[in-house]
RNA sequence: GGCCCGUUCGUCUAUCGGCUAGGACGCCAGGUUUUCAUCCUGGUAAGAGGGGUUCGAUUCCCCUACGGGCUACCA
């Protein structure tokens, strides 16, 4: 028996910026292709045109690609089994209802949404749940309970009407989870869900199985949210009489106090975004991009959050992480996030990365970079790249390369503020104008130190306070070089103006 | 409320019945750094509770508790 070739897919609906648990998702899809040679298709669940936000779609492709995750198909790249927005393969749907009311499977109902909630409503006030099933099928509008002249007439009257997948009674349905197992479910408590939407749209139930056998899906990898209607699915793939794909639903991503999902307000609440890149839309969000987070960093986080690999190795890029992935690996419980290791992760992916794409990442997080001269700034961040946990710190650390000291920190002044304080600062100098040159400037002073009996750390203190302004930063003798002697001069009679 | 899923250090996790419960983040201490950070070394800290099954349960089963998800003509 030849194996068939593995395809995934990322099926995520443009109703506003894509987040990290729908990254990590994709992501989870991406490596478990890859690892099998398989394709990642991206399939663009459109079937709700009232929800559908400007920029959504466009916003995923970007947010993808920023993070290193190739589609293999979809819309705008194309693929064999187009087209890749559901809003665009209705006639596809129609078809495949038809079979549906053809077997006996789904039947139509002309049930108003009005008195559907009403039914609710009164449901809800003697504590129970209305369910549309094999309860109350035969009191309610539809093809089942109406003769069957009725519904022809109400049908070419153009009277609203859905179709409802006609769900079986007592069968115990047996679903399997590649992370969670077997599993039991009583048929009975399955309600009668609606496949076709009285638009004539699909709902996600019934566009999402049509379209993941036709795209001939080989594993379904999507949120934990999914599991409760997995026992649905399998019973419409049965009523197609398809075979039906493997399953996994992956752990859903906690706030970090653990109590609900992620969101975007747990996030600001704890100080970080949840979206991978910027979002401009009515309201603008900042993404983690913006917060200075590589996208190796937030990739690597990613995998390892509900899923460890067999190697020790923790520090991963993405052609690594494919190599390791082992979908049966995946944890079932949820993970909490938690923004420090995300950034410890980080620390790590940019002692990896070339100094010159950091330059990169630091200009998209602040405008004033790109005004410097970019060789310098390459430097300047090879520099001081081990001391920062995000892209943003760059900023902080590399500042006073290219700036004088604004403010002086109190608690570094006092510290330098000893007997012969002004002798160090007259010899700084005088140091600056000999013609020594720069890269014995340490050393040099050091050597009038000795002569003059003043201790070596405390003429290092001082100068370090001087160029950088408080007791901070990388080597000495680096900053020296870096800045230049005039540069050490004009900072040393600056400070002697402010502070002495 | 009903249904489904889950529960090992504060957090992410390892353990496929033999455990002195391992690793990582964080935190603390020490070392390196004539500063700070990085880095290195060490330390801290866990099986929700109760019943079974078993020679032996973190591991298998049941109950309870807690947490999460779903319960739309949203996905």
């Amino acid at each position: 028996m030849t194996k068939k070739p593995t395809r995934v897919r990322f099926a995520p609906s443009p109703t506003g910026p894509l987040h990290v648990g729908g990254v990590r998702t994709a992501l989870f899809n991406y490596l478990f292709a890859k690892k099998n040679d398989g394709a990642f298709v991206l399939r663009i669940e459109d079937t709700d045109k009232k929800r559908e936000v400007e920029g959504a779609e466009k916003y995923i492709l970007d947010s993808l690609k920023w993070c290193g995750i190739s589609v293999d198909e979809g819309p705008k790249i194309g693929g064999e089994y187009g087209p890749y927005r559901q809003s665009e393969r209705n006639r596809l749907y129609n078809k495949e209802i038809e079979s549906l009311l053809d077997s006996g499977h789904a039947y139509y109902a002309f049930d108003s949404e009005e008195e559907l909630s009403n039914q609710r409503k009164e449901c809800e006030k003697k504590g129970e749940t209305f369910m549309y099933n094999w309860r109350n099928r035969l009191e309610l509008k539809n093809s089942l309970s109406m003769q069957k002249k009725e519904v022809e007439m109400l049908i070419s009257r153009g009277e609203k009407h859905v179709v409802r997948f006609l769900s079986p009674k007592d069968k115990t349905i047996e679903t399997f989870d590649i992370v969670r197992g077997h599993s039991r479910i009583d048929s009975n408590l399955i309600d009668d869900k609606i496949l076709i939407k009285a638009d004539g749209t699909p709902t996600y139930h019934f566009a999402n199985i049509v379209d993941d056998h036709h795209m001939k899906i080989t594993h379904v990898i999507r949120g934990e949210e999914w599991l409760p209607s997995l026992a649905l699915h399998q019973l419409l793939y049965e009523s197609f009489g398809w075979e039906k794909p493997l399953f996994a639903h992956l752990p859903l991503i906690l706030n970090p106090s653990g109590k609900g999902k992620l969101s975007k307000r747990s996030g600001e609440k704890s100080g970080f975004p949840v979206f991978p890149i910027k979002w401009r839309g009515d309201v603008s969000f900042e993404g983690f991009r913006e917060f200075g987070i590589l996208p190796s960093g937030l990739v690597n986080y990613l995998a390892t959050l509900g899923w460890t690999p067999d190697e020790e190795a923790e520090i991963l890029e993405i052609t690594e992480l494919i190599k390791l992935f082992e979908l049966e690996k995946v944890v079932s419980a949820g993970a909490n996030f938690d923004l420090e290791k995300l950034k410890w992760n980080n620390h790590k992916h940019i002692q990896n990365t070339k100094d010159k794409i950091l330059v990169e990442e630091l200009c998209v997080c602040f405008n004033e970079a790109k005004s410097l001269n970019e060789k310098l700034l390459i430097k300047a961040v090879g520099l001081v790249k081990e001391r920062a946990n995000t892209v943003k710190d760059l900023w902080g650390l590399l500042n006073y390369l290219f700036y004088d000291p604004i403010k002086f920190d109190e608690k570094s002044v006092t510290r330098i503020k000893k007997e012969g304080l002004e002798k160090i600062l007259s010899a700084i100098l005088l140091q600056c104008k000999s013609a020594s040159g720069e890269e014995v400037f340490i050393n040099d002073l050091k050597a009038w130190g000795e002569e003059n009996n003043i201790g070596a750390g405390q003429i290092m203190m001082s100068l370090r306070v001087v160029l950088v302004g408080s007791l901070n930063g990388v080597d000495l003798q680096k900053i020296v070089s870096f800045v230049g002697l005039k540069n050490v001069a004009r900072r040393a009679s600056r400070f002697l103006g402010t502070n002495i």
